[in-house]
Parts: C-alpha cells; sequence; structure tokens
DNA sequence: CCAAAAGTGTTTTAGTTACACCCATGG
DNA sequence: CCATGGGTGTAACTAAAACACTTTTGG
C-alpha cells in the first residue's frame, strides 16, 4: 500500500482536525483612497493590534454564507461585491491553535460604512499606504491618520496584501469597480476610484473612451447638481453580471 | 454582546470541526490535448467514478506542503508548477462527513507521467474536452479516448473547469506555459501548447514576436535534429521567477 | 525537386495615449 | 467674466495581426 493508498483512505476522525475561518477584507475608496476594515483585538494574542474581521466557520455553514455572515455583522451589509481571495494555512499563523483561514475580499462604496462605524468604537476604516514601487513580499502597511503605523495581527498583513493586489488585477477588465460607486455615477468619480486604487493618473479623453467603449455603463440623462462648475452626466451600470 | 464578538471569541474546541482536504489537478498537454491526471475510486462514495488525487492535510502541515506530498505521491514529482486555486466548501460536497478542501493546480511535461502511469492502472492522463463555445457553469467534461464520457465524483468537474479557467487565463501573462515544455524547445512547440489550452489558432510570425519581444525567453544556439525539414533551433526560459 | 515546417520583412489594423480645445455652471 | 471640472475631436503612437515570402532539412 503506498502512502498516497494509504491517505486516500485513512478515517479523518481518528486525527485531530484543523478549526476552520473565514477572515474578510472589506475594502473601499474614501476620499480619494483606498482604506480597509480593520478591527482592534480586544484579547491575547495580539491585543489591541489591528486585524481583519474574521470568524470560525460553522460546520453546516458553506464558506461563502459565512463570508456573507461576516459582511452582516461587521459591516451591517451583505450587498456589494464578494469573493474567495486565498487560504492560508501555515501551521503556526495562529499561536493557539492550528487554524486555516480561507480569506475572503469584499467591496462597498464608503457611505455604506457609516451607520456601523458610529456604533462600533473598535472597527475603523484605515487608509492604506502602499510602498507601491517598493512593494516586497506583497507587504502593505495600514496607517492610521496621523500617519502611525498599525500593527497588524497573525499573518493579515499578507492577506490583505494579496487583496489589494487581487483588486488591481481585475480593476480594469471586470465590473469589481463599480462595486465602490454608487447606483449612479459620474465618469469623474469612476476615475477617481480607478486613480485611488491604482496609485496612477489617467488621461480624462482616454479614460472617458475606454469605458464608454466597453458597453458596461448607459448615460441616464440625469445630470449632477449643485457643483460651482458644469454639472456632469450621470451613468449606471447595465448589467451587474460579473463578466 | 453582538454575534460577531461572540464568534471572535468562542472556543472552536467546543464545536465540530470539518476535515480539510487538499485536491490536485495536474493537468498537462499530451498530443496535443489538454488532458489531467485523474484516479478511479476504488470504494464508495463514488466508486468506480473519477477523481482528482487528493488527501487529508495533517495537523501539522501548510496546505501547500501537503499539495507537494500529493504531487510527489501521485505523480511521483515534486518539480513543476503548482499554485492555489481555490478552496470548495460547501456543506454536503462529501456526502460522509464535512470536509472543506482546497484545490491546487498543478503542471508538468507529458512525458514525466510516462513512469508513474505504468506502475498505476488506477491513475490515467484524461484528454479534456471542453465545450469552449457553450461552456456554462465552469463544467469540463473528461472524456476517455473512447470518447465514452468519464463521470467526475464529488464536485471535482466544478473543480476541474476552474482549473482551466485559471490556466487560461494567465496563460498570456505569466510563465506558466514554461511548465508544460521540457528545458530546452522550439517555437513551434510552444505555439503548440497555447493553442491546445486556448482551443484556438495563432499567426505563426505574430506569436513568435509576442514571445521573443517579452525577453522571457532566449536561443541555446543549438538546434533540433531528425525531423525531415528545416531544424528548429531550442530556446530556453531565462528566468523561472513568476511575474 | 518536393514537402514540410522554420524563419523574416512589410503592410494593415485596432486600441490607446496625448494634446488642444470648447461647454456649462456658481459665484 | 472667471475659475473649475465636464465633455469632444484629431493626431500620434504602439502592439498585434495578416500576408507574402525565403530558408533549410530528409527523402
Amino acid at each position: 500500500m503506498t502512502e498516497a493508498d494509504f491517505l486516500d483512505g485513512y478515517d479523518p476522525n481518528a486525527f485531530p482536525r484543523p478549526s476552520v475561518a473565514v477572515d474578510l477584507v472589506l475594502m473601499t475608496v474614501k476620499e480619494g483612497r483606498l482604506a480597509a476594515l480593520l478591527q482592534q483585538r480586544p484579547n491575547h494574542p495580539h491585543k489591541g493590534d489591528w486585524a481583519l474581521p474574521g470568524g470560525f466557520v460553522g460546520i453546516e455553514e458553506s464558506l461563502d454564507d459565512a463570508a456573507k455572515r461576516l459582511m452582516t455583522t461587521k459591516a451591517g451589509l451583505d450587498e456589494g461585491w464578494i469573493e474567495q481571495l486565498y487560504s492560508f494555512g501555515e501551521p503556526n499563523r495562529d499561536p493557539r491553535m492550528r487554524v486555516i483561514s480561507v480569506a475572503y475580499f469584499a467591496l462597498l462604496p464608503a457611505a455604506k460604512f457609516n451607520a456601523t462605524l458610529a456604533q462600533r468604537p473598535d472597527l475603523v476604516l484605515a487608509p492604506l499606504e502602499v510602498p507601491w514601487a517598493g512593494e516586497v513580499g506583497g507587504q502593505v502597511l495600514a496607517l492610521a491618520e496621523t500617519a502611525r503605523p498599525r500593527i497588524l495581527a497573525f499573518d493579515h498583513a499578507e492577506i490583505l496584501g494579496l487583496a489589494v493586489k487581487r483588486l488591481r488585477g481585475k480593476l480594469d477588465y471586470s465590473k469589481i469597480g463599480f462595486a465602490l460607486l454608487p447606483e449612479r455615477f459620474t465618469l469623474g468619480e469612476l476615475q477617481g476610484v480607478h486613480e485611488a486604487i491604482l496609485g496612477t493618473e489617467f488621461n480624462k479623453p482616454a479614460f472617458r473612451r475606454r469605458m464608454l467603449d466597453r458597453g458596461w455603463i448607459a448615460g441616464t440623462g440625469e445630470r449632477q447638481s449643485g457643483a460651482a462648475f458644469r454639472p456632469a452626466e450621470l451613468y449606471h451600470l447595465i448589467s451587474k453580471e460579473r463578466t
């Protein structure tokens, strides 16, 4: 009998099992900067450090359902974009016990966080300071507004770094960016979201045409009001179907 | 105390834990067609059906190590390209018990399978018949050489479909395709691999230039021998570093 | 010399970028 | 009328594709 056959056939009840958790990277663009929802840990280990919202997966609960449950309990909302990111399973990533964590990554418009943040002082929307040129090993620092770096618990800096990379990678070819905007938005707002996420600036006419030529959005005929300049047309996403 | 706080703080020992397995999608290009390694299940459930090679994750073993262990025990090799694909966690995906499976996807040149396949009659390299135009929900059928469809156990058809999608998506911008070729290869062989994976045909001059302009490969000065036509130059990958 | 695949040069096309400019609004 | 961002047209650039062609081998 080979090792393969042995492992294929063995009874897992006879062996210790890991705990399985879901961690959520909930991101938004706020005031022109990419930000992520962090929770200050009330207990050891890593007491006082900042962590991604997370929780254990119920024994009869699918991974997706666990992630949606976190969306509801931590952000008060289960709309928006959510997708599985990656699974982290180093044996000692949690000092208490073996925990395998399935990371999810989600996006919401910044305005949707207001209600939850007002009630939960342990939660913050931390702007991300990403060393884009010198990024090493997916490391990302989440900075406080005071520029005092927040220390991330466990391997959560690695998870956050991967989420940012995924967001940047999918921004151009998927409809992911629209999850950060309200139902109706201007092309200038759309460009602002792209620039905040990628940390670059775009040529305005080129960006407009690229977006319009895709056929994903259409003008509503309505216009923004109240600004001290020419009011922009409001656009909307024709179909939310994920390309 | 909110549900979030409760779940964040609870003792997982007090609750049942799922088993965690790793399933391996080991693919290659053989005779101009994409193929995956499948194992015929000797026992119930799904006895006689075909399944991806898999095994449980050891309590002190990282996910990556478990995947590499499978590479060794099922394919006899731990070289080549390997990366995590996705985690599958529907509560009833395995009728015996709750199993969360972290799928990995790996690539090897077809020639490396010969030794293992000769010794293991339960393993096959099944050519993939992918309905590219009418692909629905990531479904992929693995066909026997006799065109009798192999039935895949559990949710393995879904896993295989996602692996094919990932391979196709990364083929153009990453060095993933070179994992299916020997150390030294011709541009024609490289084009054949791309055409087999994507199910399309490429214009030869355009493909050559695109590959050479990338700066990833360089000619060795040596040439193929034995063919009944002009011998092609052998190229090699300059650096295996993953872009 | 012929078949077959390797390899090269030139033209065409499509997608993006750059730049210059006009438009509409509040103050 | 002016500052500000919205919006449009045209030219320039670049990467890819299409096509026609030459080269080198075994038989």
